[in-house]
DNA sequence: ACTATTGTATTAGATGCTTAATACATTGAT
DNA sequence: ATCAATGTATTAAGCATCTAATACAATAGT
């Protein structure tokens, strides 16, 4: 997974995206150690100050815990983390289907262009 | 439909997709009137050189037509439109899998939330 | 005890978005 | 011919984000 940020948005705020998503599908299992503000800022070419930035609202939400020279952890709580996986996943599926009904799309045709993109996909079953 | 602007993008860049989706809709048909700049900026309680902006960027996407003092048209090509309906259809969907897919979901899981979504729903069929 | 690694804080500057105020340009309506 | 409504352009200011450079704080490892 490439960090294609954009400037569309803060970039603070694609940060903690990217690393909710890496946290709830398991890529940072619960507990696992996360590169240092330093080294995840070169990766991702930022400024240190920015992914400081997004650690902070990480740990806000609960996903991250902080301890100074050891670093961060994904938080031990599985029960939390699966909860942010679930609601992540509603959110997108309720974004999802209200813009589709806002383009003038009905049910059917919704679920119909869902499977008809998916047969064509290759892979990622 | 109500504005509901947040500061997390740019103005412009919402205003843009909102009237997008109004005219690939219908809600604006093909080569019916637009709201003036000043008109829409008040009703979207935005600044006219951000409304300006937006319209701008909708003129260069080919969805609208200007001229100065009547105003400005929806485009009359319905190709055009159509295309630009399907292709906005097509990212919405494309990007729906994908975040999914990264959130760790399967094909058939999606399928499966999405429908039991609908169900809940209350009319827009 | 010392050092390296980590998180954290501060200050300054650059950039883009937004607002605000104002002016100009075009053209249909009278 | 005049006026009103429209799009368009300009300038200045405020604000948040991001970068940059630097310093400080805590602690595991030696």
């Amino acid at each position: 997974m490439s960090w294609k940020l954009d400037s569309d948005r803060p970039i603070y705020t694609q940060i903690v995206e990217r690393l909710q998503i890496q946290i709830v599908s398991g890529e940072y299992g619960p507990g696992s150690r996360l590169p240092s503000v330093r080294d995840l800022a070169i990766e991702a070419g930022v400024n240190p100050n920015t992914m400081q930035r997004a650690f902070t609202e990480l740990e806000r939400l609960g996903l991250v815990t902080t301890n100074r020279s050891t670093g961060r952890q994904v938080t031990e709580e599985t029960e939390m983390i699966q909860k942010t996986k679930n609601e992540l996943a509603a959110n997108q599926v309720r974004d999802f289907i209200s813009r589709m009904s806002e383009l003038g799309f009905e049910k059917k045709e919704i679920i119909s262009l869902l499977k008809n993109e998916m047969k064509e996909e290759t892979g990622n079953d």
